[in-house]
DNA sequence: CACTTCTGTTACAGCGTGTTACGTTGACAT
DNA sequence: ATGTCAACGTAACACGCTGTAACAGAAGTG
């Protein structure tokens, strides 16, 4: 990972200076600049990991750049400004800002920020959207995670429906721990229409007999797919998990 | 683009209610949530795309989540809390929060920081897609997205109709997201006239039903474009892009 | 024009899922 | 023990969602 580098965009050289001096302190490469046409130059030049754009700048209008260069680049972007309401906060956000910073701020609290939005940043960018894929094995069974069936211990392919396949994941998210049949309803809403999560009824415990009547060998003595009277169910058998 | 699904955790009812209101007024589809497990539970089951996170939980606490989150998932992390000192804040960026909002907030600021975190994490993660993209392979199967044709595993060439091809890029698009009828018809109505996306009736439907007959091994069991009963469908496999 | 190919509509069957009803079980008080 | 009552299991049912065959235009092609 090679050093961030930061534009500073300030007209006031006091603060454009304090800026870069403390950036710098902290093992950023930090470029000062006080016009669009500065911006554009290094934009052009080399890489720009962000840019910290004052909203106030002499004649020019920090959200108006800031406008003009999202609808060209993608480079992160935090307004820093005096101005400090709500609605000229929202303004900066409006045109595609990742932050607003009000001015006086923090040093500390600033350099965080900045650093919250470089993580976010690299880290989206590295990892277009892995698809977390786990194996889990129970008790004999082998569940793929990703497909709506599973290997049951004699080596026959079990199918389950798309509910019962959610049901099975939010139990083994969380292993030997109760969970209460509003908590299940939640985790599986999909909608999250809260009218609907009462209007529930007896659905979860037709889900939990499905899932058990296709996997516990004797399903009317439970041994993973437990009952915790009073308080919902519990997935107790050893769960072990790859990848 | 499917609608943005958000995992709002506070234990506060009212609050929680207020938020998701809020957000469920604005286009997203709010979850609410209560606990790690609830989070964990809903992250294993389904896509999150951001999840508002209050700091003050009861026993449980929001930064400390918040960092053994972020050890495992790169889902975007906004802490809420009426703690607003800034040591206080600079803890929840250290443990890897995107932002920090202080309680009481603005709503429409609240929405306009949600909007921002989200538009840099979609903005990074879409890069690949938004350079021309030319090849995708997913299953053995190629497809030059320049041509309605396909090549097969075994190296057969299978030819796409049109629309086959253009619903085909809708969801190599979209990888591992469902995908409501709705959102595929808008995406596939290149005039933008709104009445037509409701005359639809089954088009889709049929359409989905003719692509898979053409890629999927067994049309009757898909297991790359497949069904998410109530909501609409998924292209769920692992895809990769090249230039 | 005839012919082919693509695409949307309709109708029907099958399946997944929630609801209801009723029987059983377990906890607790007497 | 025994009765009481709430919690739980599950069979039966109802309903909506989806897959798909069959058909009908629409659009291209010669």
């Amino acid at each position: 990972m090679s050093i961030p580098r930061l534009l500073v965009v300030d007209d006031d050289p006091e603060m454009r200076s304090m800026m870069t001096q403390l950036l710098r302190q902290n093992s950023f490469i930090a470029l000062p600049a006080s016009s669009e046409r500065e911006i554009r130059a290094h934009l052009s030049n080399g890489r720009i990991d962000l840019i910290l754009l004052d909203v106030m700048l002499g004649d020019e209008n920090g959200i108006d750049i800031c406008a003009r260069l999202r609808r060209e680049q993608d480079v992160p972007i935090i307004l820093v400004s005096a101005l400090s309401a709500d609605h000229q906060r929202m303004a900066g956000y409006e045109v595609g800002a990742d932050d607003y910073i009000a001015k006086p701020f923090n040093p500390q609290l600033m350099l965080a920020r900045v650093r919250a939005v470089m993580q976010r940043a690299r880290r989206s960018s590295s990892l277009a959207y892995r698809r977390r894929t786990r194996t889990f094995r129970f008790d004999g069974w082998v569940f793929d995670g990703k497909r709506d069936d599973l290997h049951s211990p004699e080596g026959y392919l079990v199918a389950l429906s798309q509910r019962e396949t959610a049901l099975l994941k939010v139990l083994l998210a969380n292993p030997h721990i109760p969970l209460t049949r509003d908590e299940i309803v939640t985790a599986l809403d999909v909608t999250g229409d809260s009218d609907k999560s009462e209007a529930q009824g007896r659905a979860i415990d037709m889900l939990v007999g499905r899932l058990r009547s296709k996997i516990e060998t004797n399903p009317k003595d439970p041994q993973m797919l437990r009952t915790e009277r009073g308080v919902g169910y519990i997935f107790a058998a050893d769960i072990s998990v790859e990848e």
